[in-house]
DNA sequence: GTTCCTGCAAAAGCTTTGCAGAAGA
DNA sequence: TCTTCTGCAAAGCTTTTGCAGGAAC
């Protein structure tokens, strides 16, 4: 998506669209990882000379309020963040650690919420062996 | 549970049966409140003189490690446990930070596990409000 | 010009590690 | 007796905070 737009995706949603917004924002909907900030950090101190730590857990702290992204608790080590705020499930690989997305119904999941709670955000995550770390099948 | 019982469950699985490791196990056992290491300590130390947060963190590490208690992997500031090794969903109060349990069928979660992934655990949690946190109806 | 943001340094909080003494088999 | 575990102190990591300079409007 150009810069512009993203911009204007910010200010649409209340958040001042600066530079180091811009271009964590736009990591996290080029990048389907599933990233931490440590890695966001990495990858943008690369491409960008200046940007801190700090400016990245800022810029996902008001990304996260302004709800254009999605925090995923899924790895105990870290939080992890997603550019993709629909419903969706995740599966954790043991093996390699990746994260894969895969399509759900969400109106299904809610299903399971029990009567009496209200509902805000559903998850539903597996974790076991992705397919290129199973033994191939004879 | 007599505490016998519970040397014996834990030697079963290989678990050389301390008296830190029983009481740890215990409490999990007792309390379905998914505590962190940190509550579980507070909770100990007052009911044991002497009782490091080191060795309820080597506890956990072992019973998770043997399959008797469960890592909930719910709330991004800390990790959660769980004595409740069966399949059960999650709900997580936004307000008062409570974790609730409910019932799932694990044949029917582990249904959406996508094709060619091999499913070892699954995970189903909400987070929203609980009906105590909830305005009253009118 | 005023408000809000960035980024450095420092701190806070959870968890792990190294190692000497102690407990379990 | 020999192995394994406990627990203190210290360190490692992720994340947050305080604050001065700077960018955005």
């Amino acid at each position: 998506m150009e810069r512009q737009n993203l911009a204007a995706m910010l200010s649409a949603h209340g958040v001042r669209p600066t530079q180091q917004r811009i271009a964590v924002f736009d990591y996290l909907l080029t990048h389907h990882t599933h990233p931490s900030a440590d890695t966001i950090y990495n990858a943008l101190s690369r491409e960008y000379p200046v940007f801190s730590r700090t400016t990245i857990y800022n810029s996902l702290n008001t990304l996260l309020e302004a709800g254009l992204i999605r925090a995923v608790t899924i790895t105990p080590e870290e939080q992890r963040f997603d550019g993709n705020t629909s419903d969706h499930g995740h599966f954790r690989c043991l093996s390699c650690g990746e994260i894969f997305d895969f399509e759900v119904d969400p109106a299904v999941i809610r299903s399971f919420c029990p009567s009496g709670f209200r509902e805000e955000q559903s998850n539903l995550f597996f974790t076991g062996r992705c397919p290129r770390c199973l033994p191939p099948r004879h």
